[in-house]
DNA sequence: CGACACATTGAATTTTGTCAAGACCTGTGG
DNA sequence: CCACAGGTCTTGACAAAATTCAATGTGTCG
């Protein structure tokens, strides 16, 4: 949102995403949560910052490590609806409770504020509205790759979304046509893989075993790979 | 259409919010988008609003009928992201171009406003984060469906989601036992409901040739629906 | 009436899921 | 250092679900 932009973005400093890594994260030049009050802590991989269904209480930004917000049906069915980086906000309820449980994947920094402060600020509203577009924009995109794409597809679709700069409609094709390759950390277990992409545990694999057989990938942990040749992997998606 | 201009201007709140005063889609709850200027159009069906990729100048807000939102894979395939009534707002852009493309269902009013208009009101900022809040939580629950859901289930779903008050997860089952019937419209063709639900057309009309078959529902027009037992239709969302 | 678009149905095919082993990785304790 | 226990991951065979392709119906509008 090109006109939110422009304010925030000359009002406050942006702000260096902390832990390493992935990178994915667009350089969100957001005011930190913490200059509206509340407090950060620390949360450990695999642990629930809140469930579905609790009293919606306070608003949460995630300041370093990633999170997953899911749902569940009745009968365990598990749909993973957003993988969060360093930046977003999450906790937004349109009624009293929270639509989705939130928790860790890997040890992260999470700032809570309470949800009374929010109405008070205009600049604050600024941000939500910046931040909620840009996730629903991701939901969107979500939408289609649920919807209407292949195993294959989803799954190569989500490898090219922890490559910086890479993977959408727009790509612009490998800098260096020699040298095509990444490194991608995944955090995430096959599990949540596939509930993140609508798929089972086993197709997952399969797809992964599949594109290591044939030269795009390697697999160097179960969560850790290397792509030989991101372009390809690219023409993968969907996309093009 | 009448049945439903008539309960979204009285008691319809957000289409799978079951009362709770979450409410975002009652126009009455919100100074309409009018009061912040701008001016409104009147769009036939099947009108495109605007197109993926175009410029972002101007929100929208719907104010009588209907407006889908959908996304295209260069090989063709459809997903509509968002079907969207009246009191939602739509034209937000993380970037400074649309991320789908809008395009009425039936014949619809719509308010446009200026998007350089909008930093200017708290109030409207309120309104959009609320808004936006909403239509993430009906994303989120779509995301379920579309990873989630058997064809049955989506279908299942995606009717329960035309009547008032049920459906949900918290859907307290029929007033009367004894006339647990309702008429819907549905405003859109097979094709369209397929790429909402994710589905084929055949798939579709399969499902739905299926609960005729099986006393749940009567098909008086393509498009338009009588459930004869909305519980038995809500026992099979997947909800429960 | 006839043309056209939309919807339905059936049969064959493809894709993905299910179930059941088996392999691998990692940390623990002998 | 090795054995092994408990995860997680991979693989294979089979089943189920949904798609594809090809007719066939149905309704609407000139």
């Amino acid at each position: 949102m090109a006109y939110l932009e422009r304010e925030l973005g000359t009002q406050f400093g942006g702000r260096n995403s902390p832990g390493a890594g992935a990178g994915v994260a667009d350089p969100k030049a957001y005011a930190s949560f913490a200059s509206f009050g509340g407090k950060t802590s620390k949360y450990d991989g695999h642990s629930v910052i809140y469930f579905e269904g609790d009293a919606a209480r306070r608003l949460y930004e995630l300041s370093s490590g990633t999170v997953m917000l899911f749902k569940l049906l009745p009968d365990g069915r598990r749909q993973v609806v957003e993988v969060l980086r360093p930046g977003d906000i999450f906790g937004f309820s349109a009624a009293d409770e929270y639509d989705c449980t939130a928790e860790t994947l890997i040890s992260s920094e999470i700032h809570e504020l309470d949800l009374r402060l929010v109405d008070g600020s205009a600049e604050l509203q600024r941000k939500l509205t910046k931040c909620l577009t840009n996730q629903m924009k991701v939901l969107h995109e979500h939408a289609v790759l649920l919807g209407r794409k292949s195993a294959v597809e989803r799954v190569a679709s989500f490898l090219m979304y922890l490559v910086p700069g890479r993977g959408g409609t727009e790509c612009v094709g490998p800098a260096d046509e020699t040298n095509d390759g990444f490194d991608i950390e995944l955090h995430m277990t096959r599990q949540e893989i596939a509930d993140y992409l609508g798929l089972t545990i086993e197709t997952v694999s399969r797809v992964v075993s599949d594109l290591k057989r044939r030269g795009i990938i390697r697999v160097d942990r179960a969560d850790r790979i290397h792509l030989h040749k991101v372009c390809s992997l690219c023409q993968m998606t969907g996309f093009h």
